[in-house]
DNA sequence: GCTGCATGACTACCATACAAGTTTGCTGTT
DNA sequence: AACAGCAAACTTGTATGGTAGTCATGCAGC
């Protein structure tokens, strides 16, 4: 038995369907690197922990799978994936190129309604900038996705979920270390240029701003090497 | 049972894995409009199908509800997704963004070698332009992949999986409509912008071509309405 | 003829059992 | 002590049965 697995489990409603409800659960606690790569989840140790049957781990398992979480090994287990560097760097050039061009189409159809929404959650960045990582993480994600809406891409925002999940598990691990004040004043400098229906201004200042998120992670990289697929050298 | 359902059965080979089977099996049908759009799947309809128990059929319905290409509705049956095109039109959008930005870069690192690569997929291009869609799309895809791999973004292609499905489902939908000359023409320009480093006209050719495909989608909508999900009006 | 209720059929979801492959632990031999 | 072989334990994948919810049909009452 896994000794993560020990942690007292988060209640499952046994009036609702199973599987979304573990789905959901091991998912953040991966993301969290509360399970840390590696570990060795099997069916019948997360069923017995849950107190359910395989068969709803299965299904949770095979979408963990899918969200790029877990390695399933017939006959061996199935263990929390390790965070692929290439991948990390792979989705955070998808999503530059997408959020650049989201910043664009906002800039160039923005109202004062959604800029007064977005000086809003730029007051409340502020607020948290003093340390406050978790709060400051929700609010950064409300923050991006109000400019895709305001851009008229909220659904091509929801394509990105899938690699918005690989490159929370490394924003969860570099947290602390967020420089909470840049990170506002970058999101500030955003607002300003789709004030200013500045659309080459808007990309660049958001191009700037998502690759300042590429700078921690050689630091944590270097101080948790095992969570990390080794590198070919 | 479901009278699309009787066509005669891929072979599944039960020395493997049978869920990835079914998986593969019934996106391509999906894809490709063999099963229409609202079709009704029932696993045991599907099980009994393909010979197999349910489970693996499950398995096979919850990856294509992952992947958006059907829909599961507890105690009344799962059933082929209809089109959205909101999905598509943000799919599109979310593509353009990552291709341009793919191109700028090919433009900037590309070698001869890569260059021979892809005037070497051209030629192939231009003997299927006589009106072989299927080879034709197939030759598409590896430019495409082979432009993403000449800027080092092969994994970031990959990243794009999900939403090539969706927009799948309308090439072939329009396959006989594709303009295939004036596509093969709009492929050549974009290799020759990357030929001369011009990463500007290499963006603004791919962006051109990648509008190009959304031209044809509102006539086979209007052909086929049942295929796509209704528009609020 | 229409409405409401009961019943049966069907569905996905979950629980349990079986099968095939892998790993671990124990025993015997050198 | 080290190695090889075998059996048991463990794993995921599949098969089958039970459960709760949904829908369609039939029947009775108005």
């Amino acid at each position: 038995m896994n000794q993560s697995l020990t942690t007292k489990p988060t209640a499952i409603d046994p009036t609702r369907a199973v599987s979304p409800q573990l789905f959901t659960c091991l998912r953040d606690r991966i993301v969290r690197s509360e399970l840390e790569p590696g570990t060795r989840l099997s069916e019948v140790d997360v069923a017995t922990f849950y107190n359910t049957s395989r068969q709803p781990v299965r299904e949770a398992f095979i979408k963990l799978s899918e969200a790029g979480l877990i390695d399933i090994r017939p006959q061996r287990g199935s263990f929390v994936s390790r965070i692929d560097m290439d991948s990390v760097l792979a989705a955070q050039f998808v999503r530059e190129a997408v959020e650049a061009d989201i910043a664009r189409v906002a800039a160039d159809c923005v109202t004062d309604d959604m800029l007064a929404d977005l000086d809003a959650n730029l007051i409340l960045q502020r607020d948290c900038a003093d340390g406050d990582a978790p709060a400051f993480m929700a609010l950064d994600e409300a923050f991006h996705l109000m400019i895709a809406v305001i851009a008229g891409q909220g659904a091509g925002w929801a394509f990105l979920d899938g690699l918005r999940t690989q490159m929370d598990r490394v924003r969860h691990l570099t947290a602390s270390q967020f420089p909470l004040e840049i990170l506002v004043e970058q999101h500030t400098q955003i607002v300003d240029a789709i004030r200013a229906r500045d659309a080459d201004a808007a990309e660049q200042k958001m191009r700037q701003h998502l690759r300042r998120v590429l700078n921690d992670i050689p630091t944590v990289a270097a101080a948790k090497p095992d969570f990390f697929i080794a590198k070919d050298t």
